[in-house]
DNA sequence: TTCCTTTCGTGGTAATGACAACATATCTTC
DNA sequence: GAAGATATGTTGTCATTACCACGAAAGGAA
């Protein structure tokens, strides 16, 4: 536990890293480490408490009888995930949480987040403010997901995908947390389909790729616009 | 302002109506009303506040430079919407809030929710928590949205849909807050396309449908599986 | 009632993308 | 470096669905 680490996370912004060791006991803490490819969660557990990504990634995902997976998210170092689900306590999960790297996971019981304690931690006010800000900010993902996947063709989901991210990272050279099968399946399209399409920007100048590093090459990404009206 | 309504509410739940009514001012209560097709809020809208629905429904919408509307979820009275970037001062809104029905909103100032102000109102503590439900609610919401869409047929979404609706209503009969436009808008696939997958549908069996009300004839929809696997 | 608006179902056509099958390339591990 | 595994690009076929256009039905207002 490194609370020099966690001050810098979203959950405990703002909290003095000696409070932090302080709390450490109260809010049951626990650390564990993940494989990559294991599962941190699965579909249909309930109870389940706040999860940080110490090292690693965690990926979001869920998976239908059809053998279809859809990606809702993935979180590196420092984010935090499974806190809605935390919070409903009689929700059971409609995803799993499924680490891509090796991962080092600490939890965070929420129920002793909310009770708040006597004495000492006057900070639990203090994390759960920060918790409004994470899920809040999860919310805007999830909704940008959304947005993501509103498009019927494949170009118009990579558009919005990639133009956001590139505006994200303040550049037209811009890398993805994915490689191309999460991409398709972020996405919610075919990856053969997905490659065929990048193909195609590449012929139409409109990008480069290579790996996961893409060059937004014209700035037609943005204004691609519809016939008329 | 009605106390008793707003103790009711997911944000209030738990809190004294008497203490509500103490809150009013401090948390800078404010009511508007909106004409059924009136946008509460517009995408690119910065520092909004909480809205609550008093009366009538808000729909949450992106629409796109095609033409296309991506429904992302309706709220109807009690309802809360609008947190997420209320809560994040910075980000502008990805998507519009457009009254459905006339409805009457309250809007709270969340600023004045976390700057927990001296004597009389304790309650903003409680306000807090109950924003971290309602937010992680909400999250919940969202990924629903999403699974209900990552079918890549029209049947399949509507079954996601469908199935869950009737599992929380506990009925085989379900009513749903959609009109055929609406439901279309909101599963990502074109109107008539709709009509014509819940035509089939009909014929195989599976379900009957009048205006907005939908009987699940089969225990089929839910088990409705792969080849084989 | 009648007129007007909105909602909903149907038909046909074209296009998009899913799916499968394969080739190439890249990475890992020994 | 060789060999296996994994990731990516390519091709072709077929099913699904978007799109357009229309008519029927339902709802509202005068």
């Amino acid at each position: 536990m490194d609370p020099q680490f966690l001050a810098n996370t979203l959950l405990f912004r703002g909290i003095d890293p000696e409070d932090i060791r302080a709390m450490a006991s109260c809010l049951g803490f626990r650390e564990a480490d993940y494989p990559r490819g294991s599962a941190v969660y699965l579909t249909g557990d309930t109870d389940v408490d706040i999860g940080i990504v110490l090292s690693g990634a965690v990926q979001i995902e869920s998976n239908d009888l059809w053998g279809t997976k859809s990606i809702l998210g993935i979180v590196g170092p420092g984010g935090v995930f499974a806190e809605s689900y935390a919070c409903c306590p009689n929700e059971p999960m409609m995803v799993d949480a499924v680490a891509v790297k090796n991962s080092r996971v600490l939890f965070v019981d929420v129920r002793k987040v909310f009770h708040t304690c006597p004495a000492p931690c006057g900070r639990h006010t203090d994390v759960i403010r920060n918790l409004v800000t994470v899920s809040s900010r999860k919310n805007i993902r999830l909704s940008q997901r959304i947005l993501d996947t509103s498009s019927k063709t494949i170009r118009g989901r990579l558009i919005s995908y990639l133009s956001r991210e590139a505006h994200l990272q303040g550049s037209r050279e811009l890398s993805i947390p994915f490689d191309r099968q999460q991409l398709a399946d972020y996405l919610g399209v075919d990856r053969s389909a997905l490659s065929k399409e990048l193909g195609k920007m590449k012929r139409d100048g409109l990008l480069d790729c290579r790996k996961n590093r893409f060059t937004i090459r014209s700035a037609d990404l943005q204004l691609e616009l519809p016939p008329d009206r």
